[in-house]
DNA sequence: GCAGTGACTAGTA
DNA sequence: ATACTAGCCACTG
């Protein structure tokens, strides 16, 4: 298993988030089928080419907060991206996992 | 190969 | 609820 191989399993996850819906890296890491490696999804979504026209904005940390360290240019861009999907923040820069979570059980069909 | 680092997490206090 | 810690594992120098 290479390094290309482990990324496009990350990014082909991360595709399939619906719009309005968010993921946590842990998830996704374990989607791919490998649980432990949320790091690794987060460095993949770090080194990851911008033509791969990928909704990196809707991963976010296990407590509903955006990791990306603050001061940068993408912290910001990701909280309006998510806003302009109807995604809420409180207070604490922090939205309901409850609420925006994607669960593909629930989502399947349509 | 070793040591430090990080878009992470689950535990513990 | 917040803060700190210890695992985690690929990447980098």
């Amino acid at each position: 298993m290479s390094r290309s191989d482990l990324y496009a399993r990350f990014y082909e996850i991360i595709q399939k988030i619906p719009y309005g819906r968010v993921a946590t890296y842990g998830q996704i890491a374990e989607m791919a089928g490998f649980p432990g490696y949320a790091r690794q999804v987060g460095y993949a979504l770090n080194a990851s080419p911008g033509d791969l026209d990928l909704p990196w904005h809707r991963v976010i940390n296990a407590r509903g907060m955006i990791s990306i360290k603050s001061g940068g240019p993408y912290a910001n861009v990701q909280r309006l991206l998510l806003e302009a999907e109807g995604i809420e923040f409180d207070q604490k820069n922090r939205l309901s996992l409850k609420k925006y979570r994607w669960d593909p059980e629930i989502s399947r069909g349509s």
